[in-house]
DNA sequence: CTTGTGACTGTAC
DNA sequence: AGTACAGCCACAA
């Protein structure tokens, strides 16, 4: 599928836009957690930051951050309500199912970095 | 520089 | 399985 990858661009090597290149190398119909995110930019601790960067990300950002979920694979509750429907609609949109729960198979949904080259 | 907070995670009960 | 507590990093005041 032609996935439509254009929001690199924008990135500098700081802090917050490492987070935000990572999510946009996010492919669709892939998830992946905060933990995850945290360390491929070199920062194993934190998880909490990833969350953090995303809740200040402007919507002049094309980022994904529909594509990030929890480490329990389902969407975490942002500081203004009302936006975790419509993550949840997103993935559905992309052919993410999710579980009775509401919660993702990340055994089958969740994004690898390292694989396929 | 110190304090507070946050879209998290892992362990313990 | 769900709730509770503590740890961690980055940014704003």
């Amino acid at each position: 599928m032609a996935s439509g990858q254009v929001c690199v661009s924008n990135i500098v090597t700081g802090t917050y836009d490492e987070i935000y290149a990572v999510v946009c190398q996010i492919p669709e119909g892939r998830v992946a957690t905060y933990g995850q995110i945290a360390r491929l930019i070199n920062r194993p601790r934190g998880a909490r930051q990833v969350g953090y960067a995303l809740a200040a990300l402007s919507d002049d950002k094309q980022v994904p951050w529909h594509r990030v979920v929890n480490a329990q694979g389902g969407v975490s509750r942002r500081a203004k309500g009302g936006y975790e429907e419509y993550q949840q609609i997103l993935l559905e949109s992309e052919g993410v199912t999710f579980d009775e729960s509401g919660r993702i198979d990340l055994s089958r949904y969740l994004w690898r970095s390292s694989d396929c080259t």
